[in-house]
RNA sequence: CGCGGGGUAGAGCAGCCCGGCAGCUCGUCAGGCUCAUAACCUGAAGGUCGACCGUUCAAAUCGGUCCCCCGCAA
């Protein structure tokens, strides 16, 4: 089939890589604009537009979705079917109507929950156990088309955000490549959304990430595993920014001292105390520092049981 | 010219302001104590103080140039 690919990030780039080794015709690929990024404001570019440059496969990066030209252009490849993926802006009407078959949209949540932004986060910040990847007919409204396909996977106690992540670019290819199979043998039914049911996955933000202590012990886990590799989640020594990049749970029967404080420091990390329960710190990233195992913290600065964190 | 922190033993840091023996916590190795141990005691190994240039009797420390790492902001 001919498709317009759209997509910013590595998980994109993964699908776009799979569709053009299974033998998909991608004749286009809308991308992000390049922007500055990084210390020094250097111009980068989305990875997927590196990539499709790379197998000579036109790409596009308009500022405009409305743009004339850019809209007769898509025209012209008279693309069967719009993949997208991660491409981070809601696209128009009219731009959904102009492939043969429609445009499809591969979500990373098990939709009709975690509709929006960052709902691989969202379900590891809520605790869930489980989610998946949904592959859409899409429409105007955000994650709100009618499902053609899903994948259920599992997620593990220590999983974060990223290994996550990880799993589904793994994982998705395969899914979205037989999808498209299925759909162009005619294979395949819409199942309309429950909006009752739908949940949201806005955008992270920097705040979500400071930890206050005084909660469940699981609750901050999941914060910790949630909000990898940003915004993290994160407490202060002192005046300085704590990052704690990886933790579990500790079962402890009888604790003492009062959230925040550590109780403890053994051979792979020190326990803080939570509002109920606690956590064993092992990975930290110390402003202005970089990222070291939490026995290395100890060591260079001192730590004892005993201090608070804020 | 966006703001700021940093590079010192295998890891993490102090020392720099005010130049004068290379330090601390951890790890490693050897030995001791112990029913035992991740605890405790004794000892040892391990360094181009990011690089280069300059100042000085003397530079981790002062001045200059460059390289690299990180946080914020975007």
């Amino acid at each position: 089939m001919k498709i317009v690919f759209f997509g910013s990030d590595d998980l994109a780039k993964e699908n776009l890589e799979a569709l053009i080794a299974s033998g998909q015709r991608v004749v286009a690929c809308v991308t992000q604009p390049d922007r500055p990024k990084g210390r020094t404001l250097q111009l980068s570019s989305p990875l997927p537009k590196e990539f499709a440059l790379k197998n000579n496969i036109e790409v596009f990066q308009p500022l405009d979705l409305k743009d004339k030209v850019f809209l007769e252009r898509l025209r012209s490849f008279e693309a069967d079917l719009f993949v997208v993926i991660a491409y981070g802006r809601i696209l128009t009407d009219e731009l959904l109507a102009i492939p043969k078959i429609f445009s499809i949209n591969l979500h990373t949540s098990l939709l009709p929950q975690y509709r929006g932004a960052a709902p691989i986060q969202w379900a590891i910040l809520n605790g869930e156990v489980q989610t998946g990847v949904s592959i859409i007919k899409m429409n105007a409204q955000l994650d709100e088309g009618d499902v053609i396909a899903q994948k259920i996977m599992t997620i593990d106690r220590e999983e974060n955000a990223v290994s996550l992540k990880e799993k589904m670019k793994n994982q998705s290819p395969p899914f979205l490549l037989d999808t498209i199979q299925n759909i162009e043998r005619g294979e395949f039914c819409f199942m309309k959304q429950d909006h009752d049911k739908a949940t949201f996955a806005p955008k992270l933000t920097k705040e979500m990430g400071r930890i206050d202590w005084t909660k469940e012990a699981h609750v901050i886990h999941n914060c910790i595993r949630g909000l990898v590799p940003w915004p993290n989640a994160y407490t202060y020594v002192e005046s300085k920014m704590l990052k704690i990049l990886q933790a579990s749970v500790v079962e402890m029967e009888q604790l003492g001292g009062v959230p925040g404080e550590i109780l403890a420091i053994l051979k792979d990390g020190f326990i803080v105390r939570a509002g109920r329960g606690a956590l064993l710190i092992k990975k930290v990233h110390l402003e202005s520092s970089r990222l070291m195992d939490a026995k290395s913290f100890i060591s260079g600065y001192k730590m004892k049981v005993g201090f608070r964190f804020r």
